[in-house]
DNA sequence: AGGCGTACTACGATAGTCGTAGTACGATAG
DNA sequence: CTATCGTACTACGACTATCGTAGTACGCCT
């Protein structure tokens, strides 16, 4: 089982939470647990790195939060959800083509053993 | 044309110098050619970052460095060469392994549009 | 003699991630 | 009815890789 360091995804990881944020509005707790489960139990976020992620994409314009009722109703506890601008599709897809990108430049420097 | 941040880089400089380091002792102007060239001009580490770089994997154990002539009858300045260790080839296997692991996570992120 | 390319070193700033800790609400089990 | 577990966060300081800027110094070519 290979480990993924943070390092390494660093740089990624607000591109993992705009992909869940362009199907829906979501929040943390939820975000946290899809990219667990898309990622196939590989890869869990930081708690406290996603939270500030949140901070640091909505000052820079590429998500919006509310506050509000799980269920319509309003039962339950409030939560802050956050959905994706335009911005941030925008930047999402640049960060997509930039993707393709650097993942063949990095596999030039893998070397493929036994 | 894409640039690459090197935030997305990050965590694979390391494996970058291994690679070129696999194949022969080399220093510290002449990797970062390497890497612009293998790159295919896309990517061009820079030079604090190589250097400290030198420093971090030294210190653990990945590579090693020589003060030498670059020609053999001693005419030229003398450049540090840093040669890959043992450790530093577990490592960078390592790095490989978990790269292919990586990589496919990442792209469960990345949305294929039009 | 001057400039370009080579080969570094120094140093402080920045920013994303991480560890640890703590709060607080709601649902469920005993 | 109380304790625990899961949910849903916030705070804060530490760490570290990268970066920007700057400066040094040698050798070669013109």
């Amino acid at each position: 089982m290979v480990e993924i360091s943070s390092d390494v995804i660093r740089g990624y990881n607000d591109t993992m939470i705009l992909y869940i944020l362009s199907n829906e509005p979501s929040y943390g707790y939820n975000i946290s647990k899809q990219i667990k489960a898309i990622s196939e139990e590989k890869y869990s976020i930081k708690e406290t790195t996603l939270y500030s992620a949140f901070t640091r994409m909505e000052k820079n314009g590429y998500i919006e939060s509310f506050v509000a009722n799980p269920d319509p109703e309003g039962n339950g506890k409030k939560r802050t959800y956050y959905q994706i601008t335009e911005n941030g599709k925008n930047y999402y897809k640049a960060k997509c083509d930039e993707w393709e990108v650097t993942k063949d430049v990095i596999q030039k420097f893998i070397h493929k053993v036994d």
